[in-house]
DNA sequence: ATAGGGTTAG
């Protein structure tokens, strides 16, 4: 207990002119001016008025204009600043975003004996979350319950729920909520807020009920927040039901909970629903439009998201991080390598280059791009890299074939004390399959056992199993699927994919059965069965599955390459005349190919699965999509700047095709970049990132 | 005191 307080001397009596002081402060404290507060703390000073008898309302004054630091420099010459003047210090603290300085503050307050009132109380539980301080929130909680503030008032009560809520302990919120006896709705939305945080979709939907039944009205935050326990849960019922509450209470043109709902409807498959929210806000702020964007990203309307982002800048949004990782995340699944750019300008121009959730996805967005480069040096501007993003770049690596590159990253991530997740493992596990690194991979899984709580799962199997299988250890990948409790439909079509590189058609038989046990709708399971077949000319067996198939009434993917040129998609198939430079296309085509010819191309038949003779095998060979899709990219790069070609295809691409490609990279002096269905291959004079191993 | 939108993997 220090006495250096008690001890002070009495206080001099109030001037005569002090009312004169009090009402200009409480002015100053009204026009929050700073200027004029600093003007008549000088003017006290200068007149020699003691001016620390008016402390707490010179603390007030400076708070209300903005600067906690004035404040600060009053506070600490008081004797005995007033409960009320500790208070709004840790509020503006905490309003500030400087929880450290709230919670020295707060312990200060203890150490003295003060007692806190229910608006410190009310704050400070924030400032302790903020810090991940769970235990300081916890002895404050203790001098809550102390005081007798914590049943009683709501205020705290609310705020102590959040408090569990944020370290996902929510038994104890439950404990808080139910001591109270006059509930309100904010104490209600914070548990409601508490279980759509941490997965429990149904309480939070129950708490909502239990609202209604004790006639306390639900106001804009809490319609927002249940309407994410029914979108999540997609309970489109009570989703539904909602809507109408909403209307019916007048929140119906409130922008928070229409966000939620547009969210909601979309969530449970409802984009169009999700359309007409939208479309009927008046005034879409930043929040509403990422929501949408994001809406249509996860409908997969790709497109209509990227315009969606051109709306809002046309309409003067302000773009923030949120809605900046969201659009990368558009341009990621379409790798739009171009448009990923403009928004890395953005960003910079923005400022918010900075922020982690947007440098993960950009590193995610040019890695799915095969702009490897682009991605680690994004990557390197962090000074701490997180989980996110040492995932992003680790699958980025593998997808490329560079798997020491995944797994030395792997092993820094360890180092960093960043704790590896599922994710993380899948990826450096798919790396070293991508690059064929079997002991690498056989140490990362191991490390699984020891270092990962709950062990491998059936995708790390999976992993496992093309790893071995396709390194030609069938008997050890069988081996290792043996090991799984209950395999699923990928474990066994892995294994089915690793038996057609190497052409055991007895165990792919096998695993093909397994497959269409769990699936018996897996159309892809024909279509590599009938693959093997055809790769060992059994051509009788090839157009019995093909016939099998057609009876299904699948219709089989067909090969499809595409390409970006002037933000335009070009797509083609094998042999296709479609497209308007057809003829262009072809000639390019045709001296492509007699150029890599003079390089030492020689056409592989064996990689056409269809039985014809030897011409019009060979043919058949040079009008593949991805052949095609390179023959329009050289074309439309020609004499400009553009130092790589990028194409796409929905398969895996074709061995000839990749020899082919290699030398027509030598040829141009370009890098190629082909993203097929799996990964990446980077050509550059005449070798490929994967080494010949994919 | 409570609220709506975001990043990886599969």
């Amino acid at each position: 207990m220090p006495t250096s307080k008690a001890a002070s001397p009495p206080r001099p009596p109030p001037p005569a002119n002090s009312n004169f002081y009090i009402s200009l402060l409480n002015q100053c404290a009204a026009e929050k001016s700073l200027a004029q507060t600093r003007r008549v703390h000088l003017h006290m000073k200068q007149t020699g008025f003691p001016h620390l008898s008016l402390g707490n309302k010179l603390i007030a004054a400076y708070l209300s204009s903005g600067s906690v630091d004035d404040a600060r420099s009053v506070f600490d010459d008081m004797p005995q600043p007033h409960v009320v003047s500790w208070s709004s210090m840790i509020s503006s603290y905490i309003r500030q975003e400087r929880s450290q300085e709230a919670v020295a503050l707060y312990k200060r307050m203890i150490i003295e004996n003060l007692v806190p009132d229910e608006f410190t109380f009310s704050r400070i539980f924030r400032a302790f979350s903020d810090l991940r301080l769970f235990n300081g929130g916890r002895a404050a909680h203790g001098q809550s319950v102390v005081v007798g503030l914590q049943a009683e008032n709501v205020y705290v009560s609310s705020s102590l729920v959040d408090f569990y809520v944020q370290f996902g302990r929510l038994g104890e919120a439950r404990i808080i909520y139910d001591s109270v006896k006059a509930k309100d709705v904010v104490l209600s939305t914070a548990l409601i807020v508490g279980y759509t945080k941490n997965g429990e979709d149904r309480q939070a939907i129950e708490v909502f009920g239990e609202m209604l039944s004790s006639y306390i009205p639900a106001n804009d935050f809490t319609f927002a927040s249940v309407l994410i326990a029914c979108g999540n849960s997609e309970d489109l019922t009570s989703g539904r039901l909602i809507h109408g509450a909403i209307l019916k209470s007048g929140f119906g043109s409130w922008i928070a909970p229409q966000t939620s709902l547009l969210s909601m409807y979309s969530k449970c498959g409802l984009i169009e629903d999700s359309l007409k929210v939208f479309n009927g806000i008046v005034n879409p702020n930043t929040v509403a439009w990422t929501a949408i964007i994001g809406c249509l990203l996860h409908s997969h309307r790709e497109e209509e998201a990227l315009s969606m982002f051109r709306s809002m800048i046309l309409n003067s949004g302000a773009p923030n991080a949120f809605t900046l990782s969201t659009t990368l995340s558009v341009c990621s699944s379409l790798a739009l390598f171009e448009q990923g750019m403009l928004i890395h300008a953005y960003a910079l121009k923005s400022g918010l280059d900075a922020n982690r959730f947007v440098i993960s996805a950009l590193v995610d967005t040019y890695g799915k791009c095969g702009h490897v480069g682009m991605a680690r040096m994004v990557f390197d501007s962090l000074s701490a890299p997180d989980l996110i993003s040492l995932n992003s770049l680790i699958n980025c690596y593998g997808q490329s074939g560079n798997g020491e590159e995944a797994v030395r990253l792997f092993d820094m991530t360890r180092r960093l004390g960043v704790e590896p997740n599922d994710a993380t493992y899948v990826n450096v596990l798919a790396a070293c399959s991508n690059s064929g690194m079997l002991e690498e991979g056989r140490r990362v899984f191991s490390l699984m056992f020891t270092d990962h709580r709950p062990g491998p799962s059936n995708d790390h199997y999976a992993c496992m199993v093309g790893l071995l299988g396709r390194a030609g250890r069938l008997e050890e990948a069988e081996e290792m699927l043996s090991k799984v409790q209950k395999p699923d439909k990928v474990l066994w079509r892995t294994l089915l994919g690793v038996c057609k590189i190497h052409g055991k058609l007895d165990m792919a038989k096998w695993a093909a059965r397994k497959v269409l046990e769990l699936d018996p709708g897996d159309e892809g399971t024909y279509i590599l069965l009938s693959n093997i077949y055809a790769s060992l000319g059994q051509w009788k067996e090839v157009i019995n599955i093909k016939c099998l198939i057609r009876e299904m009434g699948f219709k089989k993917d067909p090969a499809v390459s595409w390409i970006y040129v002037n933000k335009e998609i070009h797509t083609f198939m094998a042999g296709d005349q479609s497209h308007p430079d057809g003829e262009l296309i072809y000639k390019e085509l045709e001296e492509l190919i007699e150029k890599t010819k003079g390089l030492g191309y020689v056409p592989d038949t064996s990689f056409v699965l269809q039985q014809m003779d030897e011409f019009e095998t060979e043919r058949s060979l040079f009008y593949h999509s991805e052949k095609l899709a390179v023959a329009f990219g050289v074309l439309s790069s020609r004499g400009t700047a553009c130092n790589s070609i990028t194409i796409f295809k929905n398969l895996r691409v074709c061995g000839d095709c990749h020899n082919w490609i290699k030398l027509v990279s030598k040829v141009i002096g370009k890098e190629i970049i082909a993203r097929d269905a799996k990964r990446f291959h980077n050509y550059r004079d005449g070798l490929c990132s994967c080494g010949d191993y994919w």
